[in-house]
DNA sequence: TACGAATGTGTGAACGTGCACACAGTAGGA
DNA sequence: TCCTACTGTGTGCACGTTCACACATTCGTA
């Protein structure tokens, strides 16, 4: 293993103005420097080529100034989620004009977590941003018992802990609820994710706005928010209920996967059957017929948390209840 | 400002085992530790709850265990780029088999520049694995200039830094070698990205396999590889030359879209015309028909480069040649 | 007996930074 | 004149860790 090679300090900066170290510090921090010694000072920091060491700084202040943002299950959370992107760059603008580096860190293996779990607790960041957590997830114990600073996006795991999100739950029912409108008489659903909240809120969503006429049979459960899961998913409901008139995809991905089974199957949409969709992600705009979809206030999602961990960090004790950000309903052509 | 809680250090177990400092780094790092003395610090250790401090660690060791991925240019890459999530996944289950925590910056504006350079050089991270990098970002000069083990994914910004990457300029040229062998007779290209060196190649390579049948009317130009741009492209070559009878798409995105503007035409495909992608994302196999296009082994490119990147740190001095991986053709219906 | 090697433990210093404190000089008001 | 306030600078210490070194004990062997 070679070290890397030796770097200036504040130390020689100080040798070659021809002063004490504080003076320097003074520099650098803010106090009372002398015009002359301030000019020495800066003139020697470039002479030098000075950088600061962070690792030094943390120690010494218990302050990083950066803020991790933690994707769990990136594997189903990068390669399908269209919002993941969004949510990163929101909560990376916020935590920059706060003058806060945003760091990714990604969870795949148990290797991982353990790694992850000794990042968050070890001084390297002052807070975290939980993407996509599970109930019971280790990372979650682990920034409990540091009592970390942290937002959660997503639905709370822990009824203590801050969070951002939205309301599944209201907006599968409001979209759901001017599907009926529409004077659909047969309405299912392609239910995805039903061991993450967010599927089981849309799944409630969904029921609630059903009413007496909902009929547990024309729930489709598929595993993932993904194109193929869509696919299988408006199959199965075809051979079950041939007379169906509108569906609720649990994404906009199921949803694009179920216009092309109807497109298999011969049936107009929205002609014949009305789609509606959830997420207003590149999928909506890109299908035929463009969906009618809830849009997810992705990047504002990110900005929320980094503000919630942003204010912890500043002292504040936060607002336990979480936050929803309002999702306004897309009309397009497939409903 | 409020400061993180006190928590336990070395001297905590020391004192609550009835050893000294040194005995207790033993334990934590190897050496001549007795049985007895071993058994009371690991028990002290649970008992007040340690966690080691990886900033003191950093600065002493002059090493943090962590290497940065560097997103330049995130919109576009999070947006549009379905492979850079395959990327930072490989690169990160390199790391992670090294117990190295990988952790990805993003740089979306000059104040990011500047954050993220200061981060780099500050001891926080190792190397430095870059993606999406431009000639004279100012990122490329704060690596160089500091000698931080780093690598590229693309194409090298300056000859020395090693990178790992695909045959651009190649890989056009057979796909589109391909298409030209079914027979095709006016081929056009929609040619994206100009400005970056991979969409300068893949065009390079669509010259090449042309040769003299080549004309340049038949080459669209437009600004990004995503959807939209596909669309706007292939109206234009259509415009153009409504003969025209093939079309190599410098992304699967992009010939999703071409797919788009010639069913509008009423063309089909690939009777009437043959599409040709490139990427191998998930666009190529929801599209109706999939489409025959260029894999990109992304998560290949990620682990290559943390390859490099560790042999660094281990005190290689790296090829600084880069290296090219292979990119299969995978064909479909389209073409 | 004496010596070196192997095993086990404690102490001091250092990594680079920021801050509390001490100290010096000047100015202003009671 | 003395006390206080303000400006400017230097010194020592602490953050939590690792490592070199010193020291102690046991054992094998010349």
């Amino acid at each position: 293993m070679s070290r890397p090679p030796k770097r200036a300090t504040v130390h020689d900066i100080a040798a070659a103005a021809g002063v004490s170290r504080g003076t320097v510090s003074r520099v650098l921090n803010g106090g009372y420097v002398s015009a002359e010694a301030r000019a020495a000072i800066e003139a020697a920091i470039t002479e030098v080529g000075y950088v600061p060491n962070n690792a030094a700084r943390a120690l010494k202040m218990r302050r990083s100034q950066a803020v991790a943002f933690v994707a769990l299950e990136p594997h189903s959370l990068f390669l399908d989620d269209p919002n993941i992107g969004s949510i990163m760059l929101g909560a990376n603008a916020a935590l920059s004009l706060a003058d806060h580096q945003m760091v990714s860190l990604v969870v795949e293996s148990a290797r991982d977590t353990e790694r992850v779990a000794r990042y968050l607790s070890g001084g390297f960041v002052d807070g975290a941003i939980v993407v996509s957590a599970r109930t019971r997830d280790p990372i979650i114990k682990v920034i409990s018992e540091l009592a970390l600073p942290a937002a959660f996006v997503g639905h709370p795991p822990e009824l203590s802990l801050p969070f951002v999100g939205i309301d599944n739950v209201g907006s599968a029912q409001a979209i759901t609820a001017r599907l009926l409108a529409g004077g659909r008489r047969r309405v299912g659903m392609i239910a995805a994710a039903l061991d993450r909240d967010s599927g089981i809120d849309r799944l409630t969503g969904f029921k609630t706005a059903m009413g007496t006429a909902y009929d547990a049979e024309l729930v489709a459960e598929v595993p993932h928010y993904d194109y193929g899961s869509g696919v299988k998913g408006m199959r199965a409901l075809l051979a079950l209920e041939p007379a169906i008139d509108g569906v609720f995809a649990a994404s906009d991905a199921i949803a694009a996967g179920a216009l092309e089974a109807l497109r298999e199957a011969g049936r107009s949409v929205p002609g014949d059957v009305g789609v509606v969709g959830f997420d207003d992600s590149t999928w909506a705009v890109r299908c035929q017929p463009p969906l009618s979809t809830v849009h997810q206030p992705a990047k504002e999602l990110g900005s929320c948390a980094a503000q919630l961990v942003l204010r912890q960090l500043q002292g504040e004790t936060p607002d336990p209840g979480g936050q929803l950000l309002p999702t306004p309903i897309i009309w397009r052509d497939s409903a």
